[in-house]
DNA sequence: TAGATTGTTAATCGATTAACAATC
DNA sequence: TAGATTGTTAATCGATTAACAATC
């Protein structure tokens, strides 16, 4: 477990995070200054308790008993707590639809995400540029990858190529993986992997869906 | 708590299935036919007791001790919970990357889900067709949920829009969004709402990696 | 002041992990 | 038979929720 003023950080607490932070910024932008945890709460659909508790672990100051906090400070505490005023570089491999995507999402860089180049296996691809970013062969990976000291590896290739991918990126020296294919991918210990699994998602959705409406009849 | 065989069902568990599944079929086209719940543990990096629980919940069937189970009776049996045997239409809003990146996706298909529409308030886009699949004006959507009796919305539309396709989506009667947007969006307690969020997903990578990087030093 | 909100400690809840008897 | 695997019950762990004193 991690930590952060001697409190521990759970997995959760980091994944509510960036919704509070979207949060708080379209409140800022319409022009509120202050913010309490009950309002966020009540506008997330969240416990006030869990939200206490989260501001309290990336808050760099107490809260006014009353009053709340000031919006842009909190802003600034989540904002540096998930590390987003520091770029990020990354790279990603497989640029058919859903890489192509990933490549062209401007919101990233509010995330400190800097997606730098794009690989992919298909030689037509090679060489050309997707939104003002090159794509290069696998085998431009390694020195890419030093070039601009990337670290995390996307990879948004069909599930059969996923582990050849994986490889690939391990190889030449990436630490984390973002993997979007739909299959399990085996590296070592060491190498941090998470995974993007849709079919588990639509499978949550679908299953609540079904448990409503046989619930209904 | 949803419950199956008189024993609860939790998130997790559903979210694991899909990749039993996966990971089964893989071995069943690799030529096997029995697998036990210590090698799909071993496989996919879980605990062996976690697995025994969840094919426990799902399976029709008794294991055997020493051999486990049959690949394809289990297969089966996941497929059957998961209700990836039915055919569930699906629409989405908003044609841009990503919601081409899923129109174009044919590993839907495998789960049991059908894209059948697209919606765009881009006049250029509205009558193209993409991946087969036509794109409408948001005015038809509550045409098109009753004619495909679509109950499933999924929302692909910058964060800013969010909030409005959804009213659209609910307004024209679909009981389940699935929302990819940045954005936190505000429906009615019935309506189900599953976020597909990205903005977590690397909040969660990026810390561990923080996490692993300070460490080291 | 009164009351809303804060931070924190305690209770509850649920999921994971451990332990173990049954059995092919 | 011996041993691996099963299903199930108990213990542990962590996160959520509840409760409450402090304070602006």
């Amino acid at each position: 477990m991690v930590t952060n003023k001697g409190l521990s950080v759970s997995k959760n607490q980091i994944q509510r995070l960036p919704m509070y932070l979207n949060h708080l910024k379209k409140l800022r932008d319409a022009g509120f200054t202050q913010i309490s945890a009950p309002q966020v709460a009540k506008d997330l659909g969240l416990h006030v308790e869990k939200v206490k508790k989260d501001i309290a672990l990336v808050s760099s100051s107490l809260g006014t008993p009353k009053s709340g906090r000031n919006i842009d400070d909190l802003i600034a505490d989540i904002t540096s707590f998930l590390n987003y005023d520091e770029i990020t570089p990354a790279i990603i491999i497989g640029c058919g639809q859903l890489g192509r995507a990933l490549l062209g999402y401007r919101g990233f860089d509010e995330y400190g995400l800097d997606i730098v180049a794009g690989f992919d296996i298909n030689p037509e691809l090679v060489g050309q540029d997707l939104f003002g970013k090159t794509i290069y062969a696998l085998e431009d990976l390694p020195m890419i990858r030093k070039k601009y000291k990337v670290d995390i590896g996307i990879i948004t290739v069909p599930g059969s190529a996923a582990q050849e991918a994986a490889n690939a990126l391990v190889d030449a020296g990436i630490l984390a993986i973002w993997n979007f294919a739909p299959a399990h991918i085996q590296v070592a210990d060491k190498i941090i992997v998470h995974d993007e699994n849709m079919a588990s998602s639509l499978a949550v959705l679908s299953h609540r869906l079904s448990a409503k409406m046989s619930s209904k009849k």
